[in-house]
DNA sequence: CAAACTATCTAGACATTGTAAAGATACCTT
DNA sequence: AAGGTATCTTTACAATGTCTAGATAGTTTG
């Protein structure tokens, strides 16, 4: 076993790991093929080998995510005693925990969109996702469907805005030391209300 | 006026312009400093001059965005007689028009945070959001802050998700010619009665 | 009206990156 | 042991961001 040895023997699974690390400390921008070489401590060219581009090497990261992902859904209790906004919650604290591991797996633009293991996390993805509200066969009603869009989109869109520092603003105007879990649960509140209240 | 003076004349504007056709034609990967400048029919150092450096140009252009938007949030009645949805079907509805802008302005990592025109032009088009929520005054109430951020957060969060390509898979189970309209209708629906509906 | 001044654009240069091609090294099968 | 294959390195080149210096055209000022 020497320093370092010609052969790394895990360099996929170390390139991933190094990956992981360079987009959660320096962001998306800087995470480049050979910004993972040098943090892995391979010659600049060795990614391409695992994943032949750069877009294949951030497929490959946001996978990772997406399965991460999948098993904090699967962790929620099904019917019928989950409660109704849980899997929002874990949505948005698993967005909370990996800010830009989460950006990359919505940043379609830079990701692979045939990539046979991205789709399958996807998939898996979202039938937890449709496990947590409630619909578990394939067959969706408009109605069925609009139920699930809805809460994906609302907690989406939520995480989104606030890793992209939109509702800054909003939080400047809540009682001094509240969270953005404090505005998530307000949101909640007002979203089992129908959204339409005026106040 | 000779074909190619030396001096444009106008040449920020025409950056801009060319930017936006490069950024619908092509992606927001091939908007480079270069490709407008090539655009323009200017030389490649050409926009340093006026924007400094990339994230300058992509600032400028994705304030032009926010104006735009702002511009058709304020074409939307205010109370009494306003839907309370038109907001959101305007937001979708400018998401579709400029998909690649759209996902531009909220691509914070390649924008300069502090630009003081990127700033003002998103102050007044959450001023214009919040005043299609029934809220014209400054402070807000904890209710009124989840009900505000929650209409945006829908909206926001189907548009950004619709434009991912992540809808697809949901659509696709809908009856044959629906559009992302017809899915954004059922969720809707599905947002008035709270959300929390089994079908 | 001319000269100085400033704003605007071009030309050249260099470091960084993605990526392809060829070579080197280690593992593996037989 | 020998050949074959997988893994990694070295080399090379085009594209980009960005800096610097230079060229050109308005603009102001005497």
């Amino acid at each position: 076993m020497k320093a370092t040895p010609y052969h790394h023997g895990a360099l996929r699974d170390a390139l991933l790991t190094a990956a992981e690390t360079i987009l959660q400390r320096d962001g998306l921008l800087a995470l480049t093929l050979r910004a993972a070489a040098r943090e892995a401590g391979v010659s600049h060219a060795a990614p391409g080998y695992h994943f032949g581009d750069l877009p294949g090497l951030l497929t490959a990261l946001a996978a990772v995510g997406i399965r991460r992902l999948s098993t904090q859904l699967r962790q929620i209790k099904s019917s019928p005693d989950r409660r109704t906004w849980d899997a929002a919650r874990a949505y948005l604290a698993f967005a909370r925990a990996n800010p830009a591991l989460f950006q990359l797996m919505f940043q379609s633009d830079r990701l692979q969109p045939d990539n046979p293991s991205l789709v399958e996390a996807r998939t898996e993805a979202m039938q937890q996702l449709a496990r947590t509200r409630g619909i578990d066969d394939q067959e969706f009603s408009v109605a069925q469907l609009g139920h699930l869009t809805g809460g994906w989109a609302i907690a989406h869109g939520f995480a989104t805005l606030l890793l992209d520092g939109r509702l800054a603003p909003l939080l400047g105007t809540m009682p001094p030391g509240s969270t953005p879990e404090d505005l998530f649960e307000a949101m909640l509140a007002s979203a089992e209300k129908g959204l339409i209240g005026q106040n």
